[in-house]
DNA sequence: ATGGGACCTGGAGCGCACTCCAGGTCAAGC
DNA sequence: GCTTGACCTGGAGTGCGCTCCAGGTCCCAT
């Protein structure tokens, strides 16, 4: 009642399930960053629980822009065996704060996407002939009242300096 | 008193401002990420207060992963004028969106890769000989009690069948 | 037996965003 | 007058991470 369950993957499952193509799951093989995959007598790819569990971290890696080079070390770190989790720990540890730190500045430069939206905002309710209207038609013929520049939205430095 | 302060930027200001190098700078000036920057008589560029603003926007959405193509897009509408603000403000909430997301998923795969920590930490804790010590030295020749398969760590899902 | 589908291989190709290079100009300082 | 350093040009090259391809095998259903 125990041994007749599926106990692999299809190429065809594990690309589907971690949304890869064959082919990324392939160079993912040849480049290391998973150990040679069984083989059924026909050839095709066998994969096991320990391959998946892998290949979940991999993905996680990847997404976080772990480069496929140190990938293919901490693969090789899995592979050496036991002894080689406190090297593993360490190089997770890293990762992790370097995404830390990486995400912290995706949220700072939201910040300032989000800054210069209000600013734009702030210059469409200041000037509301420049929203877009449905369709065609102008009440004014927009004289272009000495075009705005733009300037000081986003000048959080001090580097400006007066225009001559 | 007003018109004999520095009234523009070289290159090189521009490049260490923005942490870029004159080649990425001339990059972007060809791509059409800025509009074809003053020169000197020399022929060098000078940057004007309005060039290093874009400068600072076009750094902003590329550190998140805004594509060259779609900045030159967005350039286009600066330099199309103000009648553009309405546009220029979905293409950057557009690009809001997308990166909530994103660092939405970073937190999440962060979320995942903290548990394969923990769990590692939990696997040193119960076999404390795992453990890196100072230098050689070893306490047992390590007889490699059948190694951790790793297994159910990160596994979240339910595909995970019974091995037979 | 035939066809289709899933998969195999080695190797070439691609898109992106730079990055580098050779050879040249210009302005300032010694 | 000469060197140095900052910058110029057009164009080639690089590294990364896939992605595509031609040609082949195997197995199953009609």
């Amino acid at each position: 009642m125990l041994s007749h369950m599926k106990d692999y993957f299809t190429p065809g499952e594990i690309a589907a399930r971690f949304d890869l193509t064959l082919d990324t799951l392939r160079y993912y093989e040849k480049a290391g960053l998973l150990r040679r995959v069984d083989r059924a007598p026909s050839g095709h790819r066998r994969y096991r629980a320990d391959d998946v569990e892998l290949l979940h971290l991999v993905r996680c890696l990847r997404d976080t822009d772990m480069p496929i080079s140190r990938l293919r070390e901490f693969a090789e770190l899995v592979r050496d065996g036991d002894h080689t989790i406190p090297e593993r720990v360490e190089v997770l540890q890293s990762h992790q704060h370097r995404l830390s730190a990486h995400i912290d500045q995706l949220r700072e430069r939201q910040e300032a996407i989000r800054h210069k939206i209000d600013y734009y905002l702030g210059v469409l309710s200041d000037r509301p002939e420049l929203t877009r209207r449905p369709e065609g038609s102008e009440d004014t013929p927009t004289p272009a009242p000495a075009a705005l520049s733009d300037t000081a939205a986003l000048m959080t430095d001090s580097t400006v300096k007066e225009n001559a």
